[in-house]
DNA sequence: ACCTGAACACCGTTCAAGT
DNA sequence: ACCTGAACACCGTTCAAGT
């Protein structure tokens, strides 16, 4: 297991199998309250309810609440990642084109494939120790779509040209998530997501000549 | 005075001169608090404090500590807003690549011009009552941009481009803003942010004939 | 090794009393 | 009309006692 930043460490490692369970069951009491009653209501109180434990049990693994909310996001931001680091595998050494819809499309449904959740922990994304995290999984997913875009084209900065590409699908999708948009507007701006990045790729590098 | 919505609306408008200083004390002990311990740690009694006055004045203009945060996150998007809708009024009909150019300084340079300040708001703009405030800002600013954008193109769905155009626009700027960019790593961000703006709009919607 | 829940400190909000 | 601050309810966190 890597090691995590200090406030996100759990303070205990599930090492029975009831642990596990519980552990388990936290996190998903903490998406679920989330949810229902949305970032400000939260309460550990109600999170341990729900889960069917008590309130003890929830600082035997997470040191406090923020932390409890950070581990939560990450777990399901790690789907998201996953999902990222496989379009740009699987796009690896084809078009830019190709790279920006397979982008765009891997990243707008994994968002939307869990669309409560994501809108739910969007609050916590926003404070402290959920930003870090949100930087950490950035990053990687920036280094798997710095490779792939590479494998194409030559950037001044692919580093640069990463992190703008990033930005600029979050920030749409976000906005799509905030306001739980219906199914036609998606794919509307699925489809102009798509345009956006092919034009922005297509002038920010020239391909590469193959061998 | 326009209306606003119930959780927002002060409870009392002030209408003597030490209130409307109170007020104003209140929003900037409310920005400082905010910088200095961040959204988790922020009490009603330290902005308070840092005001000057007692906890109940607070009391008497906010329901409660949430419709604080959200009208001082108002107070200073607005500043945003005014520079966006600037922008939009200077370009329009112009060509789109002046479009875009003068919307991402406009925009780029209002955020960063009360960096701190907009980073520590942050988290507030992820909460419910924030979100509102956001949400309605934003499709102020969408407005313009719509106008500014027929002025030279025409575009299939202009609503649709607008909310693109804004989304890939925060997006990165966010970002830039989470890690407190240096100064020549945002002018690059800009750079690339005009190019890829440019770029789709070109893309997105074909040049109207001019009389 | 893990769980429980009463107990404590602290924070949001109110309201009677003041100017 | 506005301000004060003690008082109350509630929430985060702990820890002694349990299995």
């Amino acid at each position: 297991m890597k090691s995590l930043p200090p406030s996100l460490k759990p303070r205990k490692t599930p090492v029975q199998a009831r642990s596990t369970i519980t552990v388990a069951a936290i996190f998903d009491a903490c998406i679920q309250v989330l949810i229902q009653s949305g970032y400000e209501k939260l309460t550990t109180t109600k999170v341990a309810d729900r889960a069917g434990v008590s309130v003890g049990s929830i600082y035997q693994y997470f040191p406090n609440k923020q932390s409890l909310l950070a581990a939560t996001l990450e777990q399901h931001l790690l789907k998201v990642v996953a999902a990222v680091e496989q379009a740009c595998v699987h796009t690896q050494g084809k078009r830019s084109d190709e790279i920006a819809s397979g982008l765009v499309e891997a990243f707008v449904s994994a968002k939307l494939d869990d669309a409560a959740a994501s809108s739910a922990l969007y609050a916590v994304a926003a404070e402290a120790d959920g930003a870090k995290v949100v930087a950490r999984l950035t990053q990687r997913s920036q280094k798997a779509l710095m490779e792939t875009l590479a494998s194409d084209r030559e950037f001044g900065d692919t580093r640069l040209v990463a992190a703008i590409v990033s930005g600029a699908l979050i920030g749409p999708v976000q906005s799509l998530l905030m306001q739980s948009a219906s199914k036609p507007v998606v794919s509307a701006i699925q489809t102009q997501l798509i345009l956006m990045l092919q034009a922005y790729l297509r002038a920010a590098g020239q391909r590469k000549r193959r061998a």
